[in-house]
DNA sequence: TTGATAAATCGAAAATTTTCGATGTATAAT
DNA sequence: ATTATACATCGAAAATTTTCGATTTATCAA
């Protein structure tokens, strides 16, 4: 199956993007500030690496669909985008909608 | 904080886990069983890749708690670890529990 | 006991990711 | 216009991951 292939493919790529501790550490950053949001300096200082590094890893989850960018001036701010836990709460429907979470049929 | 980065890097490398398609098609292909697990061998049926790769990708999802593995004989089931879900949902929840699905205090 | 089978492990090549310093680019300040 | 700042992009080294064939290990069958 062409399509889903695709988005088997598109949705490990949203795990793949959080599922790397500085990414993780940057999305959970983003999401504990007040604002909504943080300018990549502010990354920079929180997570202590290069700046490009962390341009590099915020490139990444913008790709993935998690965060959103937005040029303020020469400062960058970057957001969660609001339909990506939706999204991610969708695709583990598939398994189960909650606890215990489990595809039907399943014994215990 | 020691005990927060502990977590960060395990919760991380659950993600890793399912950010790769052949994995995430797997853990897939488990839960749509009608018995919750499978064997080896059809898993590798499924996915058409050589047994050793297979074997290292269960592997994988084992040490990161998505899959347990139970020997029968010489067959190696492996299956959806029950709490695996709620894990990530708990986790999830940190970002907001519900569609809208955003921390308190970020602006639309 | 011997032979066959299922799967784990090993070893190594190829691909991908991670990381940083250096450079480029655009905006803001002087 | 010039300078300074914030960030993106480039280039390359190091680390990690992915993949497979070959080997090993354990179990089952004859």
């Amino acid at each position: 199956m062409e399509t889903s292939q695709v988005k088997v493919h598109e949705v490990a790529r949203l795990y793949a993007a959080l599922g790397h501790s500085l990414r993780l550490q940057a999305v959970m950053f983003l999401a504990s500030q007040p604002l909504g949001g943080a300018y990549v300096s502010d990354v920079v200082a929180y997570l202590q690496r290069a700046q490009s590094t962390v341009s590099h890893h915020l490139k990444v989850l913008v790709e993935a669909g998690v965060l959103e960018a937005e040029p303020h001036g020469n400062w960058g701010w970057y957001q969660i985008v609001p339909t990506w836990l939706t999204q991610v709460h969708e695709h583990l429907s598939m398994f189960g909608t909650t606890t215990p979470a489990f595809p039907s049929g399943v014994v215990s």
